[in-house]
DNA sequence: GTTGAAACCTCAGATCC
DNA sequence: GGATCTGAGGTTTCAAC
């Protein structure tokens, strides 16, 4: 799929501002409402926007805490692998899980009430799940920068 | 703040699908629309609810790769850590910084468009910035599991 | 103090050009 | 892409519990 200028605007715009009305992100566009719905509309089924989500305060929500998980497996066939990622899917502390290259199979964020809550997770469902070899954690001290998203270029193409 | 389960059920509501309609939101919680729309304004006027954004597919705008790099600083002063998240906090690639306890001081989140255009965000911008002693990165294989936000147990208090 | 009912006004979505 | 229209939703006001 290919995107114009317009495309672009509308995506950083949405990005930044997922509430916002199609009239505002019509004019804010350049466009009148109708083709911008289109091109909202074809952009979500294209999968391109992939859907709206309200970003909470975890603090606020009793989630003081970040921390991220370093794991290694003793297996790296595709069967572990996925028994692994499938383990750590049905954990509602474990917000992310990506697989890396290197030594590190596989590193998690988690968010936790407070460390005891953590310790619970950690030594009851993350370092005795099958095959996994060490665990090595970090506590996150601030966040200085956390954008979702891509940077959207609008000026490109 | 303290929140009642409509409070919650309201953001676990809008978590999920942040375009959701006020009357939609509001029959889910066993609301009328008026009282809905002001619950949801105090959330966001408390901070509670940061902001709405769209979930864009990173990979359809051209940013296939994601990388964690793993940076450790020469010195630790509070002087030296504010500097170094200011000059990562203008690389529109950097979506996220964190700063963790332990040997590695911060952990970054970056996307690229290739590897190429990787490699020289991380030698013109990361590797000789001022106080850098190592970084450490390791390519993203796949992510099993990506979830902006925090649990929120509706049933909880 | 929070809810609900009614009013008004704006927006979303469909149709046609 | 734009113009027009209709039904639906957002938002304010005010009364009631």
């Amino acid at each position: 799929m290919a995107f114009d200028r317009i495309d672009r605007q509308i995506m950083a715009l949405l990005q930044q501002d997922g509430r916002m009305t199609n009239v505002d992100l019509a004019e804010r566009v350049g466009l009148t409402a109708p083709p911008c719905l289109r091109r909202v509309r074809a952009l979500e089924e294209a999968g391109v926007i992939r859907g709206y989500h309200a970003d909470l305060d975890a603090a606020s929500l009793g989630y003081p805490i970040t921390v991220f998980a370093m794991v290694s497996l003793r297996s790296q066939a595709e069967h572990d692998l996925t028994a692994f990622e499938q383990h750590v899917a049905a954990i509602p502390q474990v917000r992310e899980c990506h697989m890396l290259n290197g030594e590190i199979d596989f590193i998690l964020k988690i968010v936790a009430e407070d460390l005891k809550s953590f310790q619970e997770i950690l030594t009851t469902h993350l370092t005795p799940a099958p095959n996994v070899a060490s665990v090595k954690t970090s506590l996150t001290i601030r966040t200085a920068k956390s954008i979702s998203g891509v940077p959207v270029d609008v000026d490109a193409r």
